[in-house]
DNA sequence: CCTCTATCCCAAATTCCGCTTATGATTCCG
DNA sequence: CGGAATCATAAGCGGAATTTGGGATAGAGG
């Protein structure tokens, strides 16, 4: 197998039309020059160059070797300058995979700013909850998973996973307006107990009923949904409150319903995981990037 | 610029889905993989593979250059495959520049010789005389020059050419069949000095000149011609005799006259010439075994 | 559940390759 | 016939790449 540095010296010579203007070109010494060509010769088999006096000519090896070298430096840099766009990020690849409130929010602005100032980053979206998601990021499915963590359950992430904290999204209490703990600026869970609810998706029910028991009463829940425009309008129709986290408020809001914040504030954590290693892919950290830097302004939502 | 070994690796990492699997293939340790694969990822500024537990998984930017590897080593192995050819006489180009009598004899002979075990190898042939036909050799107009010297006349050949003497062609007396000197099986030049003679081409009759000059006459040139056919029939038509090589009578012989051997013989040298670098090159090196070899065969004409 | 095997990484050492420096020979040009 | 430029060669050295040795981890099988 021939060395690339020889194919590209080799060109050198026959471009520049001697030893020495190539040396100056590639920026070696003469005798560098010579010792490869005669590597590659030997290499060959044949000569490559003949000499008549001063000037030099090429065998017809040499052509033939030339007209190839031509080709292989040209797929070499193509090689290259396809590499240099995935890590300048002027190309790239990069799959998310996110529950529907951060798809909904988090990743729409993060993209907007992605294609801003990198537009040749392609994002492809998919949409998972929390447990199934990681898989799919284990099973090599998608480059980030965002997921959100309730503090009570203390969930395993595998090994080779990174955790990358983005925000803690505060719950709030739904009611309809009018309720009678409407009138309060902010509620305390306890004094929930007797309520009717509407619960959500099974992370959140599962923190839920841990909160509730922590306080110390089991609560009556009247219906279940994953589906949060169900949750807001069973709340604006009375027929029970609910807990909902403010990301899914900052953009689903009904208008017959209102909310209270809690006290002490409950919370989950909204993160993004990446295998290790992907964290030094150019185009998945920028990702990283930008939706770090769209979470920082909802700090506190 | 890339390595090309690191690209042949990485192909083969590839192929063989590990690093140890690459390593038996390619005649390496493990740890040598380890260490070009991480040096080509320093070089493209990314990382090539993820692992998921024992197993590999090519990243996005590992995809692309996997790609480009296979064209990479595709053109490469092309390169190789034609020098390859070149060195080991499946093909070639061989520019021989013959003086006539050459390339009605000699030439013939080895093209045959040629075609039969390397079928691969073209010949192109050119016609010059001795003078000019070494010109030609030095400029680079063709590769193996085939040119005849006489004894007395002590030409230089230029430092850069090789001679590689073929055969001694010795040369005969032309008469006219009845003319009185056919009696004898040889005769002596100093018997010519009476005769008329045709001379041929300007070395030949110098030499000739030369030759008279030494036995201690000068002949009576009556016609002068380059072409050994008119030579042969102004002899014929009894207009004087003449000298000529064996080489030429072996192709070409009027049925008017007849030949006798010179006592004592006079002798061309017939010589292939070579830029001393083109010997390395094997299918020149190949004609000229060619040529030699049937040279051989004529030791003596 | 444990062991065994295969894989990979890491660090150190050695070998080897390639570049440079220095020098001499040759050619071409003024 | 110098002078400039080119190439070849040899010696020396620095760095790179490989091997060696050791350890950690994951998956397979008993």
């Amino acid at each position: 197998m021939f060395d690339s540095r020889h194919i590209k010296t080799f060109h050198a010579v026959v471009t520049a039309g001697s030893y020495s203007a190539a040396a100056r070109v590639l920026g070696y010494t003469q005798p560098a020059i010579t010792q490869q060509m005669k590597a590659l010769e030997r290499s060959v088999g044949t000569p490559l160059f003949t000499r008549v006096g001063r000037r030099m000519r090429l065998t017809e090896a040499g052509e033939a070797l030339s007209r190839h070298a031509e080709t292989i430096l040209d797929t070499l840099t193509a090689a290259q300058q396809q590499m240099s766009s995935l890590t300048r990020l002027r190309a790239g690849r990069v799959r998310v995979c996110a529950f529907p409130s951060a798809s909904a929010t988090l990743i729409p602005e993060a993209l907007a700013r992605l294609a801003a100032d990198h537009p040749g980053i392609r994002v492809e979206l998919l949409e998972g909850e929390p447990p199934d998601s990681i898989r799919r990021l284990v099973r090599g499915e998608c480059d980030i998973t965002l997921a959100f963590t309730y503090p009570g359950l203390h969930e395993q992430v595998p090994e080779e996973l990174v955790e990358i904290p983005l925000m803690e999204d505060q719950l709030t209490v739904l009611m309809p307006i009018g309720h009678p703990l409407a009138r309060r600026r902010a509620v305390q869970l306890a004094d929930l107990s007797e309520e009717r609810w509407i619960a959500g998706c099974l992370r959140c029910r599962t923190n839920f009923l841990h909160e509730c028991a922590e306080v110390g009463f089991a609560p009556d829940i009247a219906f279940t949904t994953d589906d949060n425009l169900v949750v807001q309008s069973l709340v604006a129709e009375g027929l029970g409150i609910a807990m909902m986290p403010g990301l899914v408020l900052s953009f689903m809001r009904h208008d017959r319903i209102t909310g209270r914040a809690l006290d002490p504030a409950s919370r989950r954590q909204v993160s993004a995981y990446v295998l290790r290693d992907h964290l030094r892919i150019p185009a998945t950290a920028l990702v990283l990037d930008e939706l770090k830097a769209v979470a920082a302004r909802r700090v506190g939502c």
